[in-house]
RNA sequence: GGCGGAGUAGCUCAGCUGGUUAGAGCGGAGGAAUCAUAAUCCUUAGGUCGGGGGUUCAAAUCCCUCCUCCGCUACCA
């Protein structure tokens, strides 16, 4: 029995979050931690709203709201869909909360106590229209390159040219549309990640178990140019966590929160503060995961994000833990996905393409999903939705494949024996040869999903839910109980456990059909199939069992393409 | 431009510390079975492993080069 702190990177709270980013963080995450637990490890996985920064500040005006009110709602509204996809977060937490703001606060004087935070006067855009500074992005005018007439300030989409926002001609807000802007003076604090650098180097030199597309990502940033660049960590907004240094007010940066990059992944250590505030526990409950001056050098901790957000886990966030010399967890291992394209283009949050969340909520039950999106995880590249490809795999994986068997099996033993296991008759070699191969491949299965290989667990899972049907063809009971009956109870006995197990093995994909599963089965039986010839002997003979409805239901053509048609458009 | 990823059967992918006739699932074809959500199981046909060159007794696998697609490129998150 190890321990496990489990972290999906943070979903932005600003709207409702599709497929593609399911996929690459949360859902995964979900995967590991529920299996994990199952095999009796202690687990503790955390997820939280990523709330600040510019972009949240305009969700919250445009929708007509305060940006606190706002962020409340839809950290519900996310928290609600999370609970809908079965995310097993042990605590769902928020990045605007007071333990947030305290920790950023310590991390930040902790920093500058040491010696890693300068202050820097730079010069920015500042619109009058709109009251505020403006990210370079948000800065739009005439690519001076190309001509095309919405460049934006850090980038021409049009050319890809790099821009500065000086650079623009004619720049206007992208917010307001408003010409009348101005560059202010304005004071800002860095934190010196180059004078980290070697740490840094160090740190991730010695991870030479991580994927090449993580630390390919890192090195770059390290030895690219000078190197590590220093980088601000605060911004003049309303909506973040307040500059100060410690509990102590910071002279000259009144008015000023720091960068929500750098209090997100600060969020992951308070989010545990939040859990044992919600828990009921102590400091002490919760350090023993953090610090490891204090429990937490038994701990493995693992990170799942999307390839986007490498750089800040790699370094930002890893340059914080450093510099503030406390013992704090650093991340073991980190599982990075690739992006899930749709239908031909990409997942997009900003111009609304793709599926959203509570959409797939909305028109199938959550297992669907997950079985899909797992069992294609854009692991080693990207990958691709598409209708038919979803139909197909959901039709014969989950209704052909898992769900037929369970209902072969269960009916046909209500019709011949009633709904209790059948007592008759022995087991054979063709039972053993079963066994075997479920061993071998269940092995297998846990070699995988220990090295969070998903879908090559997710394959090794289709192939144990094969052997079964393998095994009924081959056994036919149907055809042995017209001669000898007896041998067809232990056939059909020794089918039941297979649905008990199956259900055990499956949980961490598809939690609410093996509960399913298991509830027909009239047993609550959970432990792993340590001893496969064991574990399918767990439903005693006379044991009571009750035939399911459908555990999965076929997608038909004529849903499938009503989805594609509504599903083709943008979001609005 | 720089860095990285990908290019293998109709489709989705595995294999890539070099080694017997290149694998799986889906889809196609044929068959078996009829317990079951017309669901299952078996057999089978499909590939000059993006192009070219090189190293080697031997390359999908290593090296060089070219082509195509994708991502990142540091003040969106």
């Amino acid at each position: 029995m190890a321990r496990y702190l489990i972290t999906s990177a943070l979903p932005y709270i600003n709207g409702i979050k599709h497929l593609g980013n399911l996929v690459g963080s949360q859902l995964p995450a979900d995967l590991i931690a529920r299996y994990l637990r199952a095999r009796g490890h202690e687990v503790l996985f955390l997820c939280a709203t990523d709330e600040h920064g510019t972009p949240a500040e305009l969700a919250a005006a445009k929708a007509g709201q305060p940006v606190e009110a706002f962020c409340a709602q839809m950290h519900e509204v996310q928290a609600g869909i999370a609970a809908g996809f079965r995310l097993s977060f042990d605590h769902f937490g928020r990045s605007s909360s007071p333990q947030n703001r305290a920790l950023t606060q310590h991390f930040a004087g902790k920093l500058a106590e040491n010696g890693y935070i300068e202050e820097v006067s730079e010069r920015q855009v500042f619109s009058i229209a709109d009251n505020r500074f403006l990210p370079d992005r948000y800065i739009e005018g005439t690519c001076p390159n190309c001509g095309y007439d919405k460049a934006r300030g850090d980038q021409c989409e049009n050319c890809t040219k790099q821009l500065d926002p000086t650079d623009l001609i004619d720049p206007r807000s992208a917010i307001s549309g408003s010409t009348d802007l101005e560059v202010r003076e304005t004071k800002h604090l860095f934190l010196r990640q180059s004078a980290l650098r070697g740490e840094l180097q160090a740190w991730i030199d010695s991870k030479t178990d991580w994927p090449i597309l993580t630390t390919s990502i890192a090195k770059k940033w390290l030895n690219d140019g000078d190197g590590l660049q220093d980088r601000g960590i605060t911004r003049d907004l309303y909506w973040g966590v307040p500059v100060k240094k410690g509990d102590q007010d910071w002279p000259g940066m009144e008015g000023k929160v720091f960068y929500v990059w750098f209090d997100a992944p600060i969020e992951y250590i308070a989010c545990a503060a939040e859990w044992a505030e919600a828990n009921g526990k102590t400091d002490a409950d919760w350090e023993r995961w953090w610090r490891t001056d204090k429990g937490a050098d038994d701990v493995t901790y693992l990170q799942f994000m999307g390839k986007d957000n490498v750089p800040f886990h790699t370094l930002s966030f890893p340059a914080t833990q450093i510099g503030s010399q406390e013992p704090w967890k650093m991340v073991d291992y980190i599982k990075s996905f690739n992006y899930l394209n749709y239908d031909g283009g990409q997942f997009s949050t900003s111009q609304g393409r793709g599926i959203f969340m509570d959409q797939a909520l909305s028109i199938l039950p959550s297992d669907y999903w997950r079985w899909w999106l797992l069992s294609h995880a854009p692991e080693s590249s990207d990958s691709e939705f598409t209708w038919e490809n979803f139909q197909g795999s959901v039709n014969k994986d989950l209704a052909d494949v898992l769900g037929n068997l369970v209902s072969r099996v269960t009916k046909f033993c209500r019709a011949k024996f009633g709904e209790v296991v059948p007592a008759g008759g022995q087991t054979g070699p063709r039972e053993a040869e079963l066994i075997a191969e479920l061993t071998t491949r269940l092995r297998a299965y846990e070699g995988n999903m220990q090295a969070m290989e998903v879908r090559k667990a997710a394959t090794e899972l289709r192939a144990i839910w094969v052997a079964g049907n393998e095994y009924l063809q081959s056994a036919a009971p149907w055809t042995v109980i017209k001669t000898d009956p007896e041998t067809a109870e232990a056939m059909v006995r020794l089918a039941l456990n297979l649905i008990r197990l199956y259900a055990v093995v499956s949980r961490p994909f598809i939690p609410d059909a093996a509960q399913s599963m298991m509830d027909a089965m009239g047993c609550d039986d959970w432990s792993w199939p340590e001893d496969v010839g064991a574990a399918l002997a767990t439903l005693p003979a006379g044991h009571a069992f009750t035939v399911p409805d459908v555990t999965f239901r076929k997608i038909t053509d004529e849903e499938r393409a009503e989805w594609q048609t509504r599903f083709a458009g943008i979001r609005t």
